[in-house]
DNA sequence: CGCATTCTTGATAGTAGTCAAAACCGGTGG
DNA sequence: CCACCGGTTTTGACTACTATCAAGAATGCG
């Protein structure tokens, strides 16, 4: 019931990933989960039997620290999929962002997917090793502004993007303060580079302006 | 005849990845290249059509920015793999730390290597993963004592590490400069963690202090 | 043994973090 | 439709950490 409500709500299209091979859509449909706001897909130390595709909303994938420090290692948008594990285990947590549905590939017994999972873990290690970059080498301007160009890229190259995440969200994502997020957004409006629509909607007026900051 | 002497040469035995499954060694022997200290062993936009795996040495994988700006995205040592890319391109530079040998397994043509290479590239993944944390959350001194201890658990958690790279490697690596990485040596020689037998040996006096401190 | 390179140490500067308060927005209920 | 409320975001003042610039020391190679 829910999955069939999900496939109503869904968006028309994935604009970057459209869909899996059609080697997953053979057989019964895979079930669709729904997860509201802040709730939790999976936590860090759970079994991973399955992985995961975004049909509709937004999804993090995080770490908790001990003092209370949180990085996220990815977000993940409609089309995208996540949930890989080397082992058998969950060595993060995924929450939807908002509400989100996630449609679940839980691992078949005897059958072997590595056909299928490796261009999908491929794609993971590419974002990382990227992402790797920007946390190592790059400054706050730099790293809100290839944040904002990776959010024009997978949104696909519209001049609206939609932030589904908070301030604190990106901040936890690119290694800074809430406030230091902030302060660079301000300065991206003040230079004309953004505009904000409004809190979780940006205009994106200069991208190359964008796309130069960005490295 | 590269690929005899390598045989010869190389260490007894790879520590924590002891050699890929079976599969690969069926058939001829894959071939072994040399790479003197500093030599590139792929560029980045070159075309990607084949792995690697460290006889011996040591390799660094990493980007450069237009204004000189490095990255290095991982270290790997005998018996680990890399050289994967989502698509036919490699986006990084691999180079030999010091005199390495590399074993080469390029892609056969219709044959389906994705059963071996999945459990590679999520291994990767999950490197590049741990590492994003590092680089978003830790201080200096965090930082260099997750790679100490990271460098310890690969070499098998004997109190001596060999360190085969550079301080600005290690800078490189971490997302620190040169002399940060100094000053936080001398601080852990000050405390009684670390020893230094030489410039590129470490001996671990105090390993849980050490654990502690990479969190 | 001497030179070049790498590493260490010191002084200073700059960027981002912290703490605090004000402003803003979005949702709710009257 | 508007006013209120709570949480998020923005702004400000100050601090702290790491980068930068500059010497000096140590290492290792020829």
């Amino acid at each position: 019931m829910h999955a069939y409500t999900a496939s109503r709500i869904s968006l028309p299209s994935h604009p970057a990933q459209p869909s899996l091979p059609t080697a997953f859509d053979s057989g019964p449909l895979q079930p669709v989960s729904f997860f509201s706001a802040g709730s939790e897909i999976y936590a860090q130390g759970e079994k991973a039997g399955a992985f995961y595709q975004v049909e509709f909303g937004a999804v993090r994938v995080y770490r908790l620290f001990a003092d209370g420090r949180r990085q996220i290692s990815a977000f993940h948008l409609a089309g995208e999929t996540f949930g890989f594990e080397a082992d058998a285990t969950h060595h993060f947590f995924a929450e939807a962002i908002n509400s989100t549905g996630v449609r679940v590939f839980r691992r078949i017994a005897g059958a072997d997917m590595s056909h299928q999972l490796l261009p999908l873990a491929l794609k993971g290690l590419t974002r990382a090793q990227e992402h790797l970059l920007v946390l190592g080498r790059q400054n706050a301007v730099e790293r809100v502004a290839a944040f904002l160009v990776d959010m024009v890229e997978r949104q696909g190259g519209l001049r609206q993007v939609e932030l589904p995440m908070s301030r604190a969200d990106i901040g936890d994502y690119l290694g800074l303060t809430i406030e230091t997020v902030s302060r660079v957004f301000t300065r991206l409006k003040e230079k004309g580079v953004i505009r904000l629509l409004n809190l979780r909607c940006v205009e994106i007026v200069k991208h190359d302006a964008l796309q130069n900051m960005s490295e």
